[in-house]
DNA sequence: ACGTATAATGAACATAATGTTCATTATGTG
DNA sequence: CACATAATGAACATTATGTTCATTATACGT
């Protein structure tokens, strides 16, 4: 885990400026956060911001790649094994544990603050669109891993579709204090991504 | 359209203010315009800026709501039409042009530039917000609408849900230079989201 | 436990953007 | 054409950025 690597005072300066930077956005945004006020947080001097990082959203970014290598270490294991071919329907049939989108909310809840300030624009746009890509690509790999599929949806389209939703999903549950267990999140998601809205939008019962 | 009310001259300023940012923007990022770049770019002295807007973002949060207006004036009667109840299957079968889906499509093409800048981070995260605000409380009125719905997935989940699957493939559209025709951006849209991605994802054909 | 390498510090400085004031000029409106 | 109001640009105060450098503090290997 804590970089056998690097210098001890590295570590902590850098874990320290992290988690003044994530704070101080919680708190007023983004934007208006300046060098020294992450410094003055950190208790550390504004000059040695720039021996570590160039800017605001260097910090950030790095932030990020080191809450999606957690998560990958955690976690990567599962991703592979769910990726391995079955059908939609089996895959409702997987324990929660199994499904990787337990993980996903399970991650973020424990992670709130830094998914926060990574998923919607409260932090650098550059961070969000990180997220974004990734949480697609993955998606597409899933999709192409499948042999017989046959679909007139682009990959990018369903990618795209998928991580947009997902995202936006998980950053509302989180903005709004997680008003349900992650259980439930995980249904709710799964009923509306795999069977679609169809039986929560029409009125009269499905024609059985 | 416009406004007989305000001086000819202040328009001028103002439209020309909007469309200078959102071009700075395009090419180099929201954060790092100026407002010095804003007044050359739109060939107005520095001090002219500060008579009419507070800063950037207030400049581009009037921009979204310009263009949101816009679509209202347009399209504000569709969109009560549609909400009228019908079943999902009945809306299926509306023409093209009787769909919100499609309009909002043809309005984010005829718009691509301000749309681009504003639903993804390239721009202010406040509109952003703004926008994804909006669409999720628009799905939400279509649902609450519907007096005989029962479903265990909350309303607000089914408005985030849908908002960022919407903006998000809308976005993926317009920065990859629209690849695929309107019509063909709505069906696949409504594929995945009225019957879910399970005829995508499955492999074996749905049992009969 | 010690010497060395390297990290953190704070003062100083140059640069650049912000936001405001004000007297002057330009331009739409009725 | 007269009047109201918008645009202008120079000047100025303020604030953040980013860099340099000599000095102090601290982790690391032996």
């Amino acid at each position: 885990m804590s970089d056998q690597q690097t210098d001890r005072r590295v570590r902590r300066t850098r874990q320290a400026l992290q988690d003044a930077l994530i704070s101080l956005i919680l708190e007023q945004g983004y934007d208006s956060v300046t060098i020294e006020e992450i410094t003055n947080r950190a208790d550390l001097g504004r000059t040695t911001f720039y021996l570590h990082f160039r800017d605001k959203e260097e910090l950030l970014l790095q932030a990020v790649e080191a809450i999606v290598e957690d998560f990958i270490a955690k976690h990567g294991a599962d991703m592979e094994r769910e990726i391995s071919p079955k059908t939609a329907l089996e895959k409702l049939r997987l324990n929660l544990e199994e499904r990787i989108l337990y993980h996903i909310f399970e991650h973020a809840r424990e992670n709130a603050d830094l998914y926060k300030v990574m998923l919607r624009g409260e932090g650098s746009s550059k961070a969000t669109e990180k997220m974004r890509t990734l949480i697609s690509e993955e998606a597409i790999k899933r999709l192409q891993y499948r042999p017989g599929v046959e679909t007139k949806i682009p990959l990018d389209f369903f990618g795209s579709y998928f991580a947009g939703a997902l995202i936006e999903v998980v950053t509302w549950w989180l903005e709004h204090d997680q008003p349900y267990d992650v259980e439930s999140m995980v249904e709710y998601f799964q009923q509306l991504f795999i069977f679609g809205a169809i039986d929560v939008i029409q009125i009269e019962p499905p024609a059985s």
